[in-house]
DNA sequence: CCTACCGATCGGTAGG
DNA sequence: CCTACCGATCGGTAGG
């Protein structure tokens, strides 16, 4: 209830408090974006979120836009630093694959990690300078799903036709499309039940594994 | 640029001309939806595309969302139809995937069909008393897909490690809603091209059969 | 289906 | 980061 703000005793906690709140815009207007979508979101539903009031979101963003923008940058990091750990501890092509397909159901679904369900929901909102900014950073992540692809289809494992000649296999961008695509669909029918946690993402990419990837005889 | 409209000759006609009004309101409806998405799309967006004043899309619906509720149904009408058809003409397993695969793309990507493009990006905006109305129809739809993996799985024709025994396979709903998820989340990158009209689609669909379906030996 | 209009709400800003 | 506010726009309606 304090009307006047404590003075801080550094500036550099004054700059942390500033990330910390613009943190908070991020996170609150991600899954607002989520359930509700960029257009049917409000400033003020964002501001009310995080305790503001409706013309102070501004004073973090300079637009509703940039909010949006910013929402994706965070999905991009937190999923590509996610990755990279998950994909550091497997060593085989088939434990890199179920690390993907697992880590990205966690970046999808996981509670308080709305930022890439709103990437794929609300692209075309994103205004069109922005886009190339986006796909930059995309594209990395996109890279080290095509390397794990294309080493489980050297070996014959990937897809229906995977033990035959590597021509009738296909190619590895049409594979990726298709498995990123099964799994970013999830987006769209997949909930979370209350109280299980993590157990049923597991299950789910059992499932999506076993489907894809051919099983060692 | 007649300023009365001429007098219907009929009862009969003049119903088929509002009805044919509505169906105009529909399709511009369901492009502009497609893209630029529910939200971001006015009433004057909608008018406009046909010709009309801001207020008198009101006399053909109550209000925008039935509008939306509209396209949605449309687009399952086409969709039923076209599938049915398109499987009357194929006999066996692979067949009548491979036709289902084609006629879904055309349903996604075809010009002037938008209406399930729309269904699947913007679900959320569906007020939630029409989504039960809207699931129904779905369902049929789904069911055509679950009948026709079925008989593909049970053949041993279906997924990475299909030709082994019966619970190896998975089961069918988790290959439908892989299958589907992988055809519908081209919405958010297949374009077609220019002048070149259905032979794209014809390629995509080859890539995504050989991709999920094992090939006679 | 048009004209004329309305109340509500929205993104954003000035000034502190 | 708040207060106070603004111009623009939106979905929708009355009356013809």
């Amino acid at each position: 209830m304090t009307q006047t703000r404590p003075r801080e005793k550094t500036p550099g906690v004054e700059g942390a408090d500033e990330a910390n709140r613009r943190q908070a815009l991020i996170r609150a207007s991600a899954r607002l974006f989520r359930d509700k979508g960029f257009e049917a979101t409000t400033v003020r539903d964002i501001a009310g979120a995080v305790g503001m009031r409706s013309g102070s979101p501004f004073y973090h963003f300079s637009n509703k836009q940039d909010i949006l923008k910013a929402v994706m940058e965070e999905g991009l990091r937190q999923g590509l630093e996610r990755t990279e750990a998950a994909l550091g501890m497997a060593s085989t092509p088939q434990q890199r694959f179920r690390a993907m397909v697992r880590t990205h159901y966690g970046i999808l679904h996981d509670e308080g990690s709305e930022f890439i369900a709103v990437l794929l929901y609300d692209w075309r909102s994103l205004p069109d300078e922005h886009k190339a900014d986006i796909v930059a950073v995309k594209d990395r992540y996109d890279r080290l799903w095509h390397v794990c692809l294309k080493d489980l289809m050297d070996a014959g494992l990937l897809g229906a036709n995977s033990e035959r000649d590597p021509s009738a296999a296909g190619d590895v961008k049409t594979a990726r499309l298709m498995i990123m695509g099964a799994i970013n669909f999830t987006v769209t029918w997949y909930k979370q039940q209350a109280g299980r946690g993590a157990m049923d993402l597991d299950a789910l990419a059992d499932r999506t594994v076993r489907f894809f990837m051919r099983e060692a005889p």
